[in-house]
This record gives structure tokens, C-alpha cells and sequence, in this order.
DNA sequence: TCCAAAAATGGTAGCGCTTCCATAAATTTT
DNA sequence: AAAATTTATGGAAGCGCTACCATTTTTGGA
């Protein structure tokens, strides 16, 4: 049971291993240069079998293999990060892993670096900008040959971490003109004011909206009101809430919209979670949507085609944020030329039957 | 923008480095000899400084701290992991990172093992055996300190694998008598028999089912015919959907099931999602749920409470799992006394408005 | 005050791999 | 057939850290 038992065993280095063929491989940790003796090569030449097989005769690649396989070696990739200088590890910066459309874009981020030899590192912030600060650190001390993040804000220090590290760094969701080093995103202040207009379209004019305290929904509901305001428009019910977002915020945001004299028009959300929540508010209400009141969502998640009514909201694509980033990513890492260090992936309305 | 522009520049040791003060430390790589140096200590107290500052006068101490500051000194826990054999990196292996359902015990899991200094490096198999297989090797090449999986089964080579590694592992969400090591979950088996038993005490014996080509919903569903039978009901409107489950499948699997003569009564879904589904597919057909047709799911997601109507489903502690999972582990890591290898975490039926 | 025990410190040898360089083998050229 | 290339290989020096052990310093009791 002891995880020490045969930790040291497989160092008692065989006397006359040149007689390879029936030697049972000691269990515990076959090292590189066990295999080499089993070959009768160099240690050199098993490394080269194992990265750059293309530089080894084939006859020594099949003697190699063929000791790979005997011991069952499976190389240490720690030794090889220090000797190489080189960890295949990306760090992933993330507010929080439960939240499914930050998962989708990993899931999709992961896949190709995954397919290119690197494996992703998850960190999550829940939301808090100083966590963020720890976990940076926490994450440069495993030398990530990359980083990720969702988002765009970071502390002072930690921008200098990251300067110092002098690794590629990729940001996404957001947009900037000033990246750390790459961004891959889109404009929320542009989503704020895409629905603003698209409600203004409508000849909407009575608006309550609910928003999150994050960054990005903030930055929707400054470009959504300073559009609104720009039309003489000027919407006083809002309401913020915290994140993570969930059903119960969006009734309980209704609520209080309600409570503050809102009686119909339209309700703005910053999250399709919050505006399942209205919907079901509203039901229980007895407001018809969209009739009496219209409701908009941000995200596009997969409930969204299926909301009772169905909900109109932003669509952008999150798997295409995970993918162009990683392709950025690699790019950086292997010293190929990058064209844009700024990649608008953009978004765009979906209109349903809850406007 | 190379990255190897000033990697090397640090190992140009500093001639007379006793000179501590004023020295601008050389960017890119601070290491901790060069802190030791800084510090007028030897880089043994620097090392000990960090990992058992109790064993290090107050004074020293204090000078290395100072020397760390001055620096900007981030250690390689590359060379660390190498030299200490602990990667302090635990692997975690699940089927998609996308569903909301794994990244909730992902969570919990990651916290506590985060607050005692592990990572968790994340691998999924999008639901395929031999997925899992190639990604065991890979994740068994950083020699993480554990390993954590969803689910109980594995290929013999997987097996072999990890019993060489000699590593503790936990498997979580089932519940096996030959664990690998330890596992923590609940009986899937027992999920099907008690919502059968469920059904049976509602007086409710046309049944339809639908059901997820997943081992774990595979189990639920074997429970639940055979209690079924056992009852003498023989449930012929059983329908098995693809993973990962979505709310389409849910209204599929509905039309499925009434095109093959199914006319009401109860559906037992294998996910909330796939009861969702129904749900909405219910009532397009003006089926009264639960009047004419009962519904229940599987996993108390965060909606269910919210469908219309709500959802009767089956909750489990995901959170639950993970932190037992990550405290085992640790047990494990640390050698100490684990009391339990198998851990049943339980289950429960929550009934609301669908049946 | 002196000596034994405890606490603090440092030198050094790896951890298992890759990389540099030199050498050896195979191939081509003249 | 010898010389000039090209292709394969291996030796050895680290990568930056920790752990072992030995040594030095401090503490406290007799």
C-alpha cells in the first residue's frame, strides 16, 4: 500500500543486461536508459526514436520499439520538460468549470492542443480577480509552455507575472486593443448595443434589464443603455445580480423590476439562465410573452430553442473562441508568423418567439 | 516576440553576487541558487526555506524572503517534481468537461486538492473506452501523485497500466466491490430499482423508458426493468439514445416511443436533460403531464425544480463525491489510514409536479 | 563553565531526460 | 579506390531542484 514499496527498485541497474531477451522488466520505473541497454543503443538514440523517429535508422527504431514495448516504459515527462526546457503543458484561466459555456470553449481548446502534444491545465478564478493573481503564480511555477484566459481584466501584478514569464499568452470572450498578447473575442459593448437597437427595431420603448456583476455582462449593459440613452431612451429599471447566475435570480430579478413599477415592455437579461428564470416568472405571473412583455437572453445555450416560449438571445460561437485560440496559441509556440493578434469572432442576435 | 529571447540571459552567474543590494535581477529565470547567493545561504536553506520554513531560524528566513521578493523568484516545480518525486499533480479523467453534472464534482474535487497544494490535470474521453486507454499513458507520462476517474470501467490495459504506475486511484459515481483502490459513488442498480418501486407504489404500470448507451444509465435501466419484471411488468416501450444526452433526444425519444404504441402512463428518463425533453414534447402533443403521463429524470440538475412542470428526478451529492474523492486521495498520498475503500455517497428521489 | 543534545545549515549527488558536440558508419562523388 | 559528404550514433554535461548526510551553531542542563 505504501506508494514508497518499489519506488527505488528498478535503479539497481542489471549487471549484464546485454542479454536482453528473457529479463522480466523490474515494475516501478523503467527509465529511459533501461530501455537503451536493452536495445544495446544510446540513451541519445532512444530519445531520438521516441522525438524525431524520422532521424533513426529504421533498423534501430524496430530494436527500440521493440524494448519500449518488452518493459512496458513509459517515458517521464518531467525529466524531459527540465532537460528540454519545454513542459507541453498549457495553463487555462477560467472563472469557473461548472459554468457550461466556459466549458465548451475549453472542450474545444483542449481538443487541439491535446492533438498537437500539449495537455491543458485548468484553473479556475470563481469569479475573483485576486484569486486570479494567486493561481497565475500558482501555474507559472509548472512553466506552461502557454496560458489561456477567459477574459480580459488582470491585476497589475499580474500582467508583470506574465510579462516576466515571457511565455504566449491568449485571451478570448473580450476584445481589446491593448492585448497581453492575443485576444480572441468579440465586443460586448457592441452585444449591448446590437440589442438595444434590435428592441428599439421593434418599437420597444419600456425596458427593464437584469445583469450580472461580471465584467463582460457589464460592459453589455453599459453599450445596451448608453444606445437606449442615445435614442432618448432612459431606462431606470435595472437590476444587478451576482454571479454565478442561476434560474432563481432571473424570477427573483422579475420580481423586483416589478416591484419597482416595471409593467411590461421588455426585459433585457445578461445570461439565458437569468432569462429562463423570467420566463418561468412571468408565467407564474400571468404576463404574456411575448405579447405583454419580450425577453432576451445572452449565450445561445442549448435550452434556448426550447424555453416556453422559446428565447431570443446572442449567439456567438464558443467553440470557435476554444479553437481559434489554440491555433494562436500554437502558433506562438512554434515561432510561425501570426497574422492578426486581434480576432473578432463576432456574434449575432437569434430572434425567437420570446420577442 | 521570440520566446527564446532572453531565456538563457540569467545563468550568467553574477560574479561577486554578496554584494546583494542594488542588483537588478536578470529577467526570464530567477533560480533558486540565485536566490541562495542573494540570500548569503546555502540553496539547501533557500529549498527549505520554501517547503519547511519551521525548520529555518526566523532570521534566515527572513533574508531569503527578502531575496525571493527582490527577485521576483518563482520556482520550477519541474525540477522540484524531479528531483522530489512528487509531481504534487493529480490526474482526473472524465467523460466530457462539458456537462454540467462532472464539472460539479470536478469542482469540489479541484478546491480541496488545490488548498493542499495539488493541481488537477483534466482529461476526458468523450465517452470512448479506447479514448481512455491512450489517455492514461499520456497522463501517466507527468507521474501525477493520483488519479481520479468517473466511472468503473476500464480496459484490462488501463488497468495493467495503473497498477504499474502504482499510484492510488479513486473511482467515483458507481459503486464496485473491486475497486481499483477506492472508490466513492452510489449504486446505479439500486437508482432503477427505486424508481421502479417508485412507479409501483403510485399504482403507475405502463411504462416507458429512455435511456442513455452509457454504462451508468445502462445499469439504472437494468435495475429498473428487472424490478419491473420482477412485478410482473413487462415494459416493452424501452428506447436507448446516444451520449452525450441532449434535450432533442428527449422529444425524440418520446415520439419514439408513442410511434411504437406507447400511450401514457410514466416515462423514466435516464437524465434531467432527456426529461426535459420529454417534458416539452409532452406538451406540443397536449399531453397532461403528470395526468395522463408522468415524467421523471435523473441528476437534479439545477433546473428541474424549474421545468413545467417541475421535474421529479433523482438527486445525488456531486460535490459530495468530489471532496470525498480528493480527501481519500490525500489520505492515500500521505499514507495514511483510509477507512473505507468503498464509499457509498447514497441517493435520493425528489418528487415534485411531473408524477 | 563545560559538555551533550538539539537546531540550523550547507555540500553534493542525483532525479530522468535532452542537447551539444564529436565520432563512426554509410553513401555519394570524383 | 580515395576523398568528400551525408547520415547515424553515443558520451557527457547539464536542466533546477530536493534529499541525504555531515558539519556547524545554538541551547540548556549539570
Amino acid at each position: 500500500m505504501s506508494r514508497k514499496d518499489n519506488g527505488q527498485s528498478s535503479n539497481g541497474k542489471r549487471a549484464r543486461a546485454d542479454e536482453a531477451s528473457v529479463e522480466r522488466p523490474s515494475v516501478g520505473s523503467v527509465t529511459l536508459s533501461d530501455v537503451a541497454r536493452l536495445a544495446g543503443v544510446g540513451t541519445t538514440t532512444v530519445s531520438r526514436a521516441l522525438n524525431h523517429p524520422d532521424q533513426v535508422a529504421q533498423k534501430t527504431l524496430k530494436k527500440v520499439n521493440q524494448a519500449i514495448e518488452l518493459t512496458g516504459y513509459v517515458p517521464n515527462q518531467i525529466a524531459g520538460a527540465l532537460a528540454s526546457r519545454r513542459s507541453h503543458l498549457i495553463a487555462a484561466i477560467i472563472p469557473s468549470i461548472s459554468n457550461t459555456v466556459y466549458a465548451e470553449t475549453i472542450k474545444h481548446f483542449s481538443k487541439i492542443l491535446r492533438d498537437s502534444g500539449y495537455q491543458v491545465l485548468l484553473g479556475e478564478t470563481d469569479y475573483l480577480e485576486d484569486q486570479e493573481e494567486t493561481l497565475v503564480r500558482t501555474v507559472l511555477s509548472r512553466k506552461p509552455d502557454g496560458i489561456f484566459f477567459i477574459g480580459i481584466n488582470h491585476t497589475a501584478i499580474c500582467r508583470r507575472q506574465l510579462l516576466v514569464a515571457n511565455i504566449p499568452v491568449v485571451e478570448t470572450w473580450d476584445l481589446t486593443k491593448t492585448p497581453l498578447d492575443m485576444v480572441v473575442g468579440f465586443s460586448h459593448e457592441e452585444v449591448g448595443k446590437a440589442i438595444a437597437e434590435y428592441l428599439l427595431e421593434k418599437k420597444i420603448s419600456r425596458v427593464g434589464s437584469i445583469w450580472a456583476l461580471d465584467h463582460r455582462a457589464q460592459l453589455r449593459r453599459k453599450g445596451f443603455l448608453e444606445t437606449l440613452a442615445f435614442h432618448g431612451i432612459n431606462s431606470k429599471y435595472v437590476c444587478d445580480v451576482s454571479v454565478p447566475t442561476n434560474f432563481g435570480q432571473g424570477r427573483e430579478g422579475l420580481t423586483r423590476l416589478i416591484n419597482e413599477g416595471f409593467n411590461g415592455g421588455a426585459v433585457v437579461c445578461s445570461s439565458d439562465t437569468i432569462a429562463h428564470g423570467v420566463l418561468a416568472e412571468a408565467q407564474t405571473r400571468g404576463l404574456r410573452v411575448p405579447e405583454e412583455m419580450a425577453v432576451t437572453g445572452f449565450g445561445d445555450q442549448t435550452f434556448a430553442p426550447f424555453t416556453n416560449p422559446s428565447l431570443t438571445t446572442v449567439k456567438f460561437d464558443r467553440e470557435l473562441i476554444g479553437r481559434r485560440a489554440a491555433e494562436v496559441l500554437l502558433a506562438r509556440i512554434n515561432d510561425e508568423k501570426i497574422e492578426e493578434y486581434i480576432i473578432d469572432v463576432g456574434f449575432e442576435i437569434i430572434e425567437r418567439k420570446s420577442t
